[in-house]
DNA sequence: ATATTTGATCTATAAAATAGAACAAATTAA
DNA sequence: TTAATTTGTTCTATTTTATAGATCAAATAT
């Protein structure tokens, strides 16, 4: 029975991966999860999300030329499909929509 | 290794046992999943997300006393503790910070 | 050549999400 | 007064998500 919702983690890293542009790629997501969400996380963890991701279509990656820094292997970049912006706006619109309806939480 | 984070349903569950207020109990939860999110879920899964959520101490649960109506047993009534409020604000926070950096979503 | 650095993949485990059956208590009907 | 119905929670099992840490790979330094 397969899930059809954005786990939590999964709405966060694709927020970044939009965010990130041509730069989304394993390492720098993990280092927007830190900015940008507080989170540390291992690069483990990253990867996991992001296969999980691209496995459901929300995403698509591809292998990027290697750059001249030190050590700078080939990156894989991700961008966001239009069924990922779908889920990330439906998902947004529940919490907007519900959020609403709570004005004793001084939001 | 306790995870910290909200997750996803837990999130929805939480925004609607404020809205609910005093009848924030499990077959109500699971009827504002559906009306208000658009998840249909079994009761069990309503059970175990409330059961994780007052675990870690984001929600508490009194029994109320049996009504009149045909059937009507004691309810478990859930409400918010202070540590909750502080999640759901927290994870407000972040997703608010990142869908303002992303324009191009068109939100 | 061999360290060092940047990066992805693999393996294992814990936690969250989910369904469905079992159980319990109250009301209604026979 | 007892069987059926209704409202509700609890228990058990399974799948999916989340997580860490080790391993593997390729590029630049020295």
């Amino acid at each position: 029975m397969k899930k059809e919702h954005l786990g939590e983690l999964e709405e966060l890293v694709l927020l970044l991966i939009v965010m990130l542009k041509e730069g989304a790629y394993g390492f720098a997501l993990r280092g927007a999860l830190k900015t940008h969400a507080n989170r540390t996380m291992s690069i483990g963890s990253v990867h996991g999300t992001v296969n999980r991701l691209e496995g459901k279509g929300l995403i698509k990656s591809v292998l990027s030329e290697a750059t001249e820094v030190r050590g700078g292997r080939r990156k894989r970049i991700f961008t966001i499909t239009a069924s990922g912006t779908t889920a990330l706006q439906k998902s947004r619109d529940v919490k907007i929509h519900l959020w609403a309806q709570i004005p004793e939480l001084s939001f």
